[in-house]
DNA sequence: GAAATAGTGTCTTTAAGACAGTATGGC
DNA sequence: GCCATACTGTCTTAAAGACACTATTTC
């Protein structure tokens, strides 16, 4: 070992491919809510392995056009559904001897959020089939790989985060109003908030403004809001207190 | 593509080494408090690339010895310090073309919490050198690869996560005083805690016990306490309020 | 005016901050 | 008894929960 006496010999004697690699890929959970539930987008898988079967959107690194994972998981979220800017945040990243059968495989786990009214489903070389699918059905089906696994990990990172930050209005459009923000809160949680506390809680913290405009509707129409900065997650200072 | 039948004639012919695949590595930030500072361990490269550097250590996933990714950080933290059972946490995961000069290459980032008295520091064949250095210095260090950036994040993590959780008892031995409790947190936040509120908040999550025993000192001794379940860290109810 | 939904007033509860006071050990 | 440090009492403050109330729109 080290018989080179510069990096630059070092280098230019490096194969990676004399080494043992592990398979390499970024699997996404896309998340909207979409007829009153939290949605989760699935494909059925075009190739093998597990051919036929559903799964998390996901695949390789393309190492000429990914400068770097983020990159990749932008790009594996737009050829599912078009989406260009969505909520993107690392779960976890996977990695054993068992989990796909071409041998040591390790995924980065990626969770998205978007609005559904964005998204344009393609079904795309890769895939026989792309859909939304509610979250407890998706959990109730054989995923391919450990995809349920993941799957699992995604929604006990978003329900835990939707606690104590103002992670779901990346779930709506621009321009939203409070009753549909709690609701959308409501739905992830599975529990009723008090509307007064849950207003004052993002009134006070000065992270959205009046658009001046209204949402018509049924009744008396819900004043407009957007985010003051749509790149910051706020971050509440107490958890809500949720049942499970 | 899909020339095959079944999967069993698509993984008959599958060959990791066709395709471009990233460099695969286990980066660690393993973090102490030592003669009253947050503390990380470094370790002074011993073959390139970046030989005679300092890094945060780390390296590739055995195969054979590894069936998962945290096997391969818990081997990593074993070869340097001798601890068995530390707080583990995943930080991150990188990945880019730009970070290591052998190609496209991707990192998963854990931090460790680990009692310094437990620790053993030993120079394998990989490193020159081993040492603990306090977290201010080592962030003026010039480290190799993106390794500032990884330390940044992982101190960014844990300094987030002292807010409003119970991972600093991980840097203690397993029976310890409130008093020494309160300290670690003000090292690590870098600024003084009520000692009324700071009580209360472990002594009502009911997550430690009292062992019985005292703390012998200089003035009155302190009661020792242990954790109830060593597995398990507690998320408070509300954050600290602390100054940075 | 009735129905429906948006939004407010106000009281309670919980847990943190501030800070002064008491307790208990070594010497 | 004195010092140092451990521990407690008690008041204040911030933000959430509960829930009844008022406001504004469509019909």
């Amino acid at each position: 070992m080290d018989t080179f006496d510069t990096e630059k010999e070092f280098l230019a004697s490096y194969n990676i491919h004399d080494f043992d690699v592990p398979l390499c890929t970024v699997d996404m959970c896309i998340f909207t809510v979409k007829d009153e539930q939290l949605q989760v987008l699935l494909t059925k898988r075009g190739h093998f392995p597990k051919k036929n079967q559903w799964a998390l959107p996901g695949g390789f690194i393309d190492q000429s056009k990914d400068k770097n994972l983020d990159e990749t998981a932008f790009r594996k979220l737009r050829e599912k559904t078009g989406v260009a800017s969505p909520y993107l945040e690392q779960v976890a990243t996977i990695g054993g001897s068992k989990r796909d059968p071409r041998g040591w495989a390790l995924t980065v786990l990626y969770f998205a959020l978007i609005p559904h009214e964005d998204t344009e489903l393609k079904v795309d070389a890769s895939s026989l089939e792309v859909s939304w699918v509610p979250i407890d059905h998706a959990m109730s089906l054989k995923l391919a790989f450990d995809h349920n696994e993941l799957l699992k990990l995604s929604k006990e990172r978003l329900r835990s985060k939707v606690l104590y930050t103002s992670l779901p209005v990346h779930l709506l459009n621009e321009t939203f109003t409070l009753p549909l923000l709690q609701k959308t809160y409501e739905i992830i949680l599975n529990t009723p908030l008090q509307k007064k506390s849950f207003r004052k809680r993002f009134l006070d913290a000065g992270i959205i403004e009046e658009t001046g405009e209204k949402e018509p509707g049924v009744s008396k129409p819900a004043l407009l809001y957007r985010l003051v900065d749509s790149n910051k997650v706020h971050v509440f200072p107490r958890t809500l207190e949720s049942a499970t």
